[in-house]
Order: structure tokens, then sequence, then C-alpha cells
DNA sequence: AATGAATGAGAATTCATTCAT
DNA sequence: TATGAATGAATTCTCATTCAT
């Protein structure tokens, strides 16, 4: 049986044994466990049996899914990414509504989920790993930034076209808005996680962020 | 041999000897490898062979001048940046112009300059390595984080009392304007050091982002 | 599966359902396989999951045969050669002829079949493994070493009786005839399974070796 | 300094640091224990701890004269034999007598200082590995069967051409030759370091099977 | 009997740090 | 001071063996 390690694979049938039924939730645990604590301590200061142990599982059970260290560094950006991307992007197709109210919308509600969920360390696990790894930024680049950024442009190449934005250059606006909200999600992993210095309302900045970005680029009313 | 000598270590006298002139560079230079190397692959994955060799001494060597890898990593952060925070401070003080003006000559010029020094990887390292060493949370809030917020806060706070400025949450505005150029020098050894995604004008982007947060803040225009 | 069933278990009456019939052959081709393998790569670093593998059956199932890999080490090498030696001293005993003509035939054809059948493998195994398992050096020089020494000493001893053979000294020429032939063996095992080197037309040196030996210790013939 | 890893490397000038008197000694101290064990145990059963143990360093220092185990194996395969070889093909271009008496006694010292030399565990250890490491066969056909059998085939052809051998087939006898002495090597360090079984005379042994076969391939005296 | 998931002792290798020179 | 050989604790990964199903 291929174990598909699928990201929120229904528990085997009741009727499967529970050996098997422990097999299935395997990768899943591995992964969540890896990602915890790579985020938290980095690659190459977390110890295999670490994961293992935070997975409940022995050192010998994470080869058997995993065939090292870094397999479960490219598993761990790779799953717990590509469906939120996915999901963001669903949703905007979805959505009738103006520019403006996408972003007021849509755009604040994925990033404050997003950055409560565990997908939120991913980003800080990217930054800090890419340039070991070249692999993971090819992954990034296509899986990630590509998407994101493609999608986020075309809304406000949307409301440029609708008249509501004034006709700024559309890349350099989708880093303004992306680099701020991806370092918030960094920092809630790194200084963030520790306790000096003020703590950050997170989903008040957010809304924030997304108000003072729309009224940077929001058309001046001109016509009283 | 091209290191940039550290920018707070006084510079040996002319008058004395070429080799000693040598030795009193060799806690810069090894501080510059450690950077570098730190940076590029974390401070894990450093081997503190590396970083003498690149600094030109043996192994042996680095052990003369700082206690152990870690205590290398505490001086790499706190002297590379507390120089530059002085600085940025002293500029804003010897300014006297307006805070919209303020923000658009120095602020631009002084994280335009720290972007392209090696203070930008200073950004990368601490997000990726201070979960592990609360010390070093301490030492940033304490010389970067707090100063930098308060200076900041203090020209908006000027440009709204100064009628400049909408009557926003400073901190907040603080955050949209700092994160976003932190973001960027993260940025710039992570996965902008990759080949991958379209590179990022940061010259512009720092313009343009100010720009944006200028505009957004800005108290509207209303009489003729 | 064409593994040839073990020399020496009675294959189960053909009365017996075929299911059974499969079960009574899994020790032998457990052994088939583990005496492939522990000769191709040696005791150490075979796996007993491969040898499970090669033999059809799962890991699990070799330890309801055998209780340890050396318990199967032990197995392989034992019931491998006792049937050949027996054969082959069965067959001395049964013939009538000469010395000299009782080695040009049976001797060759012996090793000729010994050294085509598995068995061969066998003297590559023992000289491989026998320093780290003195309880093989013990069955060893037990059932092989001391009745073939014993086998084929007392046919030059008959020829020397018979005035066939010089009076040479019998354990001497015993190692000139066997050990050639046990290199053979070990050879084929070996540097002759690797494609470098001439190869040996191992039926041709038999015969020569042989002819070679019984040269060597002929007693001239002086007289007309 | 590159530490040329001389076989009988001349100890360092006296005058050279204990330190680096040492150094200069590790690598063949280490040959030496591998030699040792791999022989004995067989590569893969050998721990590197053991290696580094009786060479009186510690785990760590093999590497750095060795980068990996496997490193370690083909040094001491390349390292021992290569010298041995050199020796005989000297010493035989430098001997003017028949070919009989150059087998009598060139042949035959060569033999036995090999065999009682370190040397000779070479052949037990290539015999049990080779499979294992196709690099060893490449090395070995190379550096000691093609050289050795050209060797040992152009004495023997020497005879035949003097008229003291009869027509045989070189290529055979030289089998016949250095199968037996081969195997005895291999035999030394494996049952015959057993206790078990009669001991065998080795010094006798290679004179006697020399003897046979010089008998076995000589010019029937034809005249009176 | 058969399976194969799980275990954990064990082995190779690395690397921060020490210290004799 | 400077060196670099040596160390050994720590880490990744393997594999014989067990055991619930």
């Amino acid at each position: 049986m291929p174990h598909t390690p699928a990201l929120n694979a229904a528990p085997p049938s009741p009727a499967a044994p529970a050996h098997q039924r422990r097999k299935a939730e395997r990768p899943s645990e591995l992964l969540d466990a890896a990602l915890r604590l790579f985020v938290e301590k980095g690659f190459a200061a977390t110890r295999t049996e670490e994961i293992a142990q935070q997975a409940g599982v022995s050192k010998g059970t994470l080869y058997l899914y995993y065939t090292s260290k870094e397999d479960l560094l490219r598993e761990v950006i790779s799953q717990r990414v590509s469906t939120r991307v996915a999901e963001g992007m669903a949703r905007v197709a979805a959505h009738p509504g103006s520019a403006t109210e996408l972003m007021r919308t849509l755009l604040v509600d994925w990033w404050t989920q997003t950055l409560e969920s565990d997908a939120s360390g991913v980003f800080k696990l990217v930054v800090s790993e890419v340039r070991n790894f070249p692999e993971i930024a090819e992954l990034w680049a296509r899986e990630v930034t590509a998407p994101g950024a493609q999608l986020i442009g075309s809304i406000v190449q949307r409301g440029i076209d609708a008249g509501e934005f004034r006709a700024v250059e559309v890349g350099s606006v989708v880093h303004s808005i992306v680099l701020p909200l991806v370092m918030l999600c960094v920092h809630r992993h790194s200084l963030g996680a520790c306790e000096c210095g003020q703590p950050l309302d997170a989903q008040a900045f957010i809304r924030d962020h997304i108000d003072l970005v729309l009224r940077g680029i929001a058309r001046p009313v001109r016509d009283a």
C-alpha cells in the first residue's frame, strides 16, 4: 500500500488494524514535529532524534518514512505551503467584488489565517535555509513567489484598470504589500517569539497595512 | 586583503610596525569572516575552521581572540549594528527639515546604505538565530529595536504634530515603515541571493515604499 | 521459482497440498538466498531483509525458521557441504580402479561438479568468515578438511603402495592437490566474478592440474 | 607540508618536533592496524574506532589522514602489495641462472617471505572483499595479477625455450604454480589461523610444491 | 504461519575546542 | 602569539530483531 502522505488524510477506515491506522498518520505527525523544530531551531541545529521523539516514535521510525533529514526539510516546505497558496487562489477566483474590497477582505483574511497557522513558520524556515539548499529556492520560486506575485499583481492591475488605483508600478506595489506581511510571519517565529520588545497586534497591523497601501495607491478623488 | 576594517575598531597608530598592525586587525578580520559565513550558512552550519581560513589565520588563533563560536556570534551582532544605529540617530538629530523631508532623505539614505553594507546581513542572522540565543534577543531589543522604533516614531509624531500627517497610530505606522525595509535586508541574504525569481530594484523600492507610506499617512489637503 | 530445493531436505510427499509443499520449501529457499548473498557480499555486509526478499518472504518470516543471522550462516555452511563430501566418499569406495585412474576420473569429476555447483561458494564464504566464527572452524575441520584429507591421502597412499607413485610425503601431496582446487572455487566467487583479468578455463585447469601432480609424483619408469 | 605517506618513510630528522615526528608515522601506523583488522575480521565487521585504538590514536584522528573507511581499504591494499611485486620483478631481472634454478630459489624465497610478511594478509582481504569494491578488482588486476602472471610466465617460457621444460601451456602452468601459493597466503589468515586441523609446514610446502611443478613440466631426459 | 511497522543499539563521520610546540 | 594535530562528544543513519495483528 503506497502510503499517501496526504495532508489532511482522512484516517483509514476504522476497520483497519490499529497498526495501519498509525502508519497512515505517521508522515503527517513527523512533518508537524519537523516543522515546529526546524522553524524554532533551524535545520542544522535540530536533531532528528528530537523530531522523532516529538512525533512520538523512535529514531529509526523516522527513516521508514523519509530518507534523510534533508528529505524531511523538502517535504515540510512543499507540503505545508502548496495548500495554502492553492486555497488563496481559489478564493480570489470565486470573489466578485472590487479590487479594493478584495484586498480589504480576502487578502486580510488569508494573511491573518496564514499568520496564525503553522504555515507562517515556513516563511521563517525558508528565509533561514534557502542558501544552504538551492533546491528549496527553486521550489519556493515556482510554488510560492511566482503564483503569489502573479495573484496579487492581477488584483492590483484590476484595480488600476477599473480606475480604483493610480497607474502605479505593479511589481513594486506587490512588494510593498507582501514584504511586510511576510516579515510579519517571519517575525512571529523569531524576535516575536521572544518576550522582549513590545508585542505586535498582528491582526490590527495587517488591516492597517493593507489600508495604508490602499490609501497610497488610491486614485485621488478630483471631482466635487 | 580587502576586508573592510571594523567600523569601530580604532586603527592602530600608523607608527606601529606593519607586523603589529596586522595583529591588531585580526579580530576585525575574524568578525568579517564570521559575519559573512553566519549570514550565508547560519550559525550551526558554519565551521569555525572555515571562519579562520577566510580570515587568513589558523583554527587555534580564533580562540586567542574569542572564547567560543558563540562568543563570536555575539560580537558579530553587537559590533556591526550599534554603529549604524548611533549614526542614524546622530543624523536625525542634526537635521532641521520637516518630517516628510526627513523621511524622504535621511531614512531613504540610511536604509539604502544599510542594505548595501555588511550590516544588512545581521538582520538575516538575527532573525534566523534569536530563538536559539535568548541573549541575542535582549541585545537586539535594547540596542536596535527600541532605539530604532523610538527614533522613527518620533519623526512620525513630529509630522503629526506639525499637521503633515493624519493622526495615525504611531506604533503601527512604524511597523509599516520598518518591517518591509527589514525584510528587504533579510531578503537580500536569503531568497534574493539565489538566482531564481525576478530581481528586486532595492534602491527604487525603498524610495517607493517610503513614498507610499507618506501618501498613506499624509493629511488630505482639503482646501484649494 | 527456480531455486534448487535443498539437497538433503526430503521433498514433501507429492500428496501434500501445494500450499504446504510451498511452506516446506521455505527453509531451503532461504538457505539458497543466504548462501548466494553471503558469498557475494560477505556475512556482515549482507542484510537479512535482502535474504528474505530474495527468498520471496518477509523479514519476519526468516525468524520463524532461523533464530538469527548467525544461525543462518551455520546452516548454510553445514548443509551444502556435508552432502557433497559424503557423495565423494561413496564414489571412491565404490571404485575399483588404480589410484592414477581414480584421480583422473573421480577427483576431476567431483571437483568439476563442485566448482560448478553452489557448494563452491561455501569455500569462499568459509575462508572469509572463519576467523569471526570459531564454531565454523570446528565444523569445517570435522566435516570437510579431515575427511577430505583422509580420503585423498588414502588414494595417494594406495598409489604408493601399488608402486604407481614415488614414496612422496602424503600430507604435502594432498595439499598440493587440494589447495589449487579450493583456490579455484574461492577464485570463482571473488576475483573470477569480476570482469578484469583473463578468464580461467576451470574445466581444463582441473584436468591439467591433476595431470601435473600425477606426473610430479609418478614413479619414474626406468626399465624398458 | 604535504605528508608523503611513504611506505618505509625514514622518520623525520630528529630535529623535527615530536609532534611532527608522530604525524609522519601516523599514516603507516593506521595502515598497519587497518590491515591487521581488515584481514582478521573483514572490512564490514571492522570498526573504525578499533583501528584507531590499535594505532594508538582516537577515532577522529583517523579521519585526519584518510577520508573514509573505504579510503583506508584502498590504501591498505595498494600500498602493501606494490612494493613486494616490484621487488620480485627486480630480483628476477637481476638473476642470471636457468629457469629451473630461478624457480627453486627466487620464487621459493619470494613466496616464503611474502607469506611471512603482512602482505600475505592482503591476499585474503582482496579475495574476501573484491566483489563489494569493483575498484579493488581493477587495482589488483593491474598491479598484481597482470605483472605477476607476466613475470612467472616469462620464466616458464624461458625454460621451454632453453629446453628445460616440455612445451606446456604457459598460462595453465602459471595458474598451477601460483594458485596454491596464493591459497597458502589466504589459508594462513583464515582456517590456518584457527587451531583446528593439522598445521601446515608452509616453508616445506612451498619448496615441495615448486618441486612438484618442476617435475611435472620437466622435459623427460631421453638420452643415456 | 506470515507480515511489516517499530525499535534502539551500534557504526561512521564531523567539528568545536584544547594544548604541546 | 600562532599553529595545527589530536580529541571525543555529538549526530546521522542502518539494520538485526521483535511483536502486534
